[in-house]
DNA sequence: AAACAAATCAACATCGTGTCTAAACGGGTG
DNA sequence: CACCCGTTTAGACACGATGTTGATTTGTTT
């Protein structure tokens, strides 16, 4: 998962790569990334637009690292959350949403040129939907035990309402903290989205 | 709401105009907007390049008007409806999500081209933004009224559920009827939709 | 048919991308 | 010290897509 988009590299360099990366979520933060050209990018990180292709092979490659990276971070938070979801279901669930809020609202830069070029870029595509996958994977897991231990109701399949509920997320975040005009408050979007979690996994079909 | 994207006109081209929409809306269905020259819609539609800018301003004012005929046809049926939240809440919701999921369906191409071009050009996501924020004023108009009457309870803010709902069905639908790795099966998106709307705006909120 | 607007097209200018080459810089090793 | 080799730059080039201009054709009206 770690150096991609990366050559084999040698010595340094390194902080180049990192210097190019850091400069560009700062210009990401302005602008969307069509509308910044590869050649600003360089200079953000002081170095000339031919140097630019050293490090990476095009704009998008630049912007898979720095995806990598986000994702890295959510997993790995995740990953470490206690997994009490018999205990307190319900605040089980609003924790581990919190961490996509949260590593979501600090890299918003990332997360919203992530998900606006994967539309027009195969590699972050990919790499979007295969992230999505384990959180998919993982939602679904945890729906189907609490079917089984009587908590959560049957109905639609597990796997279609964890599909959609991290759908949901990833539309909603997107649009809150790329401050779109039709959004929820960034205070309340954690407790909006928790909340239509536990109803739609607990709640009983009605009609 | 009508001839956008036009100019004035005065007698005919029409014809040529609509064959340019329809030659876009067939193209579109094969591969995104980007990956289309404005050549190859010409083409398509039986022109020189050069004469696609008399119809149409750029790739971005041909989709606004694709998209315009989507959005009223939406609206057109959804005011159609009949609105008896009272009798069967679930019911009704489920038939109003299900005009959006067939025109949305019937017209997959436009629809997702338009939600990928909005990132880009700001006259989609305006017309885009201008349709979602129609639709999220009746859900929320609904929602009060059925907290009024109380057939659901509170919680989280009306407005703040409306428009999460409704983002839920852009992405959801977006990722089915864009044939996208991570999405619902056609026949069951319906009913994931309409269930979790139900539960959460009937369902009582637990914790 | 003369006039006039609608419709059409070829040519041009522009911009960003990606590739390539030649030349310079700079630090570590033989 | 001199020599690599990794790094860096400038510049040129081809390419593809966009959008504009100016001239020309077509069709309708008077």
């Amino acid at each position: 998962m770690t150096q991609r988009g990366r050559r084999p590299a040698r010595i340094s360099g390194d902080d180049r790569q990192d210097a190019i990366l850091s400069a560009a979520e700062r210009l990401l933060a302005e602008r969307a990334l069509d509308e910044i050209s590869i050649e600003e990018f360089a200079h953000g990180a002081g170095i000339s637009r031919s140097n630019f292709y050293f490090y990476f092979r095009s704009k998008d490659a630049m912007l898979l690292a720095l995806l990598d990276r986000v994702i890295a971070e959510v997993d790995h938070r995740v990953a470490a959350l206690p997994r009490d979801f018999d205990r307190d279901p319900a605040g089980a669930w609003r924790q581990s949403i919190g961490e996509f809020v949260e590593v979501f609202a600090e890299h918003r830069a990332v997360s919203t040129a992530a998900i606006a070029a994967r539309v027009r870029s195969p590699e972050v595509l990919a790499l979007w939907t295969e992230a999505m996958q384990t959180w998919v994977d993982y939602s679904t897991e945890v729906i189907v035990a609490e079917r089984a231990r009587g908590a959560a109701p049957d109905g639609i399949a597990s796997a279609d309402l964890a599909v959609t509920l991290n759908l949901m997320n990833e539309r909603v975040l997107s649009a809150t903290f790329g401050s779109e005009k039709l959004a929820v408050n960034q205070e309340a979007v954690l407790d909006v989205l928790a909340t239509i979690w536990v109803r739609s996994i607990y709640g009983a079909s009605s009609s």
